[in-house]
This record gives structure tokens, C-alpha cells and sequence, in this order.
DNA sequence: TCACATTAGACAACAAGGTTGTCGTTGTCC
DNA sequence: GGACAACGACAACCTTGTTGTCTAATGTGA
């Protein structure tokens, strides 16, 4: 049992990368190689109306550089579309493809098989309260998504 | 209150975001800059055994040339030492300095201070549960270290 | 209406932290 | 002694970020 509370930031970690690990190979053998967070994240942005590069990088706190590289990425992949903006020549504005929603709701369902795994084993009452904690607690102190940034090595995992 | 295992990923990702960030800022503000969570490990590690390059790679679940540029890093900022091993000469032994421990030190002091926040919180018994849970959790489905890897991007935050 | 500031997106250069592959040197084992 | 393993160094490259600069399009205020 963890006494320290850089114990309890490993742990929380290795709960995270425990979660989202899976999730990612269990994706990846559905035939949706590559898929990762990020991903998932940009794409619920858009269609929470981030619909160009510059909106979608305040939205994830990302410079519109980065951002654009992702829809790059995600365009490549047939899961968003781009056309240009008839109000604005100087947008391109983004929609999630089909193909995109089709990823976005498997990914739903992977997480989800594997919140009722971890449900089976401490118990459903249990791992609510764990929710509510950590609701309590993150809440209390909201992530900052525009603190400095933490890069796969410090997260402990390779790239 | 989330109810789907995404959200419960989302949960734990911003729990150990929100300690992490607050420890590498106070850490900052104490003088240490530039300060990672991948230093922090990479040093406990040397300090339990893993003296050089290549093993630590291998406790870091990294290549021993991304072990080594860690090193190199750490070396320069003068928060572990090198020498060529006696024993034997393709090794260099690697060496938490003084500086280093008072790093580690410090860091320690941190995040005990933010588990204690956690702790008035929620109280000491609910925030044991919640250790003892993750536990179980993470221990039944040990993180894999060596898995496909997280990159910043993946994990919400810019780097 | 015209000048000026702002915004979108493209492109280039770079940083950090990984990866693989190669290589010379050193150790170990049969 | 010779084959093989392992250490560390070096180089090239990937990914996901970052700035900075540029052009084109738009908004705005005198």
C-alpha cells in the first residue's frame, strides 16, 4: 500500500496507461491501428465545434500548428474531412467523417468493457466512490491542460 | 459523477496531471528547473542499482541510448556523476550526487504535501480505499511499461 | 472607403524524448 | 584463442510539440 504521495501519482498514472494500454491494443485489433488519446480528443472537439485548426488548438490548449498536424494525421485517415469555408475563404472547416464516428464510438465501447472489468474485481460501489474521490479531488484543483508539459518519457513509457 | 470508462480514464489521467503539475511548479519555485517526473525516476532508479546505461534502460523499460540521454542530462545539471567502472571498463558508474538527493529530497517533500491536501479532503480513510483499490487494480493488470507508448500529445498536455 | 490590425492556415526550423542500426571495445565462456 | 554477448557512443530518424515568418482574407474605425 502506497504510503508516499509520489506513490500515489504512480499510481494513478499506472491506472491511467492500465486503462488506456488496453484500450489502444484493443482498438488497434479491430483494425483501428494507431489510434491514440489525442485522436479521440481532437475529434470530440470538433464535433463540439472546434471546426478549424486555429479553434481546434485553443480548444486543446495546443498551438494551431500543432493542431493542424493532427488533422493532418486524422484527415489522412479518412477520419475527418476538410472543405473550405463559404463565409470565410480563409477556413477550411473540419467534419468527422463517418469512419471517424465509427472509431469514436468502438473506443466508447473498449473503455467501457474495461470499466466493468475493473468493476467486477473491487466491486461497483467501491469504484464509484473511487470516481467520486477523484471527481472531488481533480475538481478542487481543475487539470490545467495549459500547465507545462509532460512528454511520454516523464509519463514513464517509451514512444 | 462519470459513468463511462473513458471518463474514468479522463479521471485518473487529470488526477496524477493535476499532483504532477503542482510538484514540478513548487519544485521550480524552490530552484530546481526544469525538473521531470522522468528525472525523479530515472535517479530513484540509479539509487536502487541501476548503475549504469544499459540496466537502466532496462528498469526503465527505455533503450539504453534514450537511458543515456537522460543521462547525459542529469550529468550536465550535475544530478549524478559518472565514472569508468574498475571492474569493468566497457561500464561507467553512474552516481547520485549530493545535489541529486536533495532533488529527490525535495520532491518527496512535495508530493507528501499534496497527499496531505488530498487527504483533508476526503479524509485519511477514504483516501487509503482509494489507494488500496487502485492497487488491486493496477496490480491485476500490472502497466505495462513496455507497452505502445504515450506521447504528451496523447495525454491532454502540450509538451 | 481606405488604412490598419487581426485572423487563418502554410511552411520552416527547432526541441525533447523516444526509436533502430552500426560500430569499436571489453568481457566471458567453451 | 576464438566466438559471442554486452557496454557505450554515434548517427539517422519519428512524433508531437514549440516559435517565427509569410500570405491571403477579413474586420474595423476614422
Amino acid at each position: 500500500m502506497p504510503r508516499s504521495g509520489a506513490d500515489l501519482a504512480l499510481l494513478l498514472l499506472a491506472g491511467f496507461r492500465s486503462l488506456a494500454d488496453a484500450a489502444t491494443e484493443e482498438l488497434a485489433r479491430r483494425g483501428y491501428e494507431d489510434m491514440r488519446p489525442a485522436h479521440d480528443f481532437a475529434m470530440r472537439a470538433i464535433i463540439a465545434g472546434a471546426d478549424n485548426a486555429s479553434e481546434l488548438g485553443r480548444r486543446l490548449s495546443v498551438s494551431k500548428q500543432a493542431a493542424a498536424k493532427t488533422i493532418a494525421v486524422l484527415q489522412e485517415r479518412g477520419y475527418v474531412g476538410r472543405d473550405t469555408d463559404p463565409q470565410d475563404a480563409r477556413r477550411k472547416r473540419l467534419e468527422v467523417t463517418p469512419l471517424g464516428f465509427e472509431v469514436l464510438r468502438q473506443g466508447e465501447a473498449v473503455f467501457d468493457e474495461l470499466r466493468e472489468q475493473w468493476q467486477r474485481q473491487i466491486g461497483s460501489a467501491e469504484l464509484a466512490s473511487l470516481e467520486a474521490h477523484l471527481t472531488t479531488l481533480v475538481g478542487a484543483r481543475p487539470v490545467r491542460l495549459d500547465a507545462p508539459g509532460w512528454t511520454a518519457h516523464d509519463l514513464g513509457g517509451p514512444a
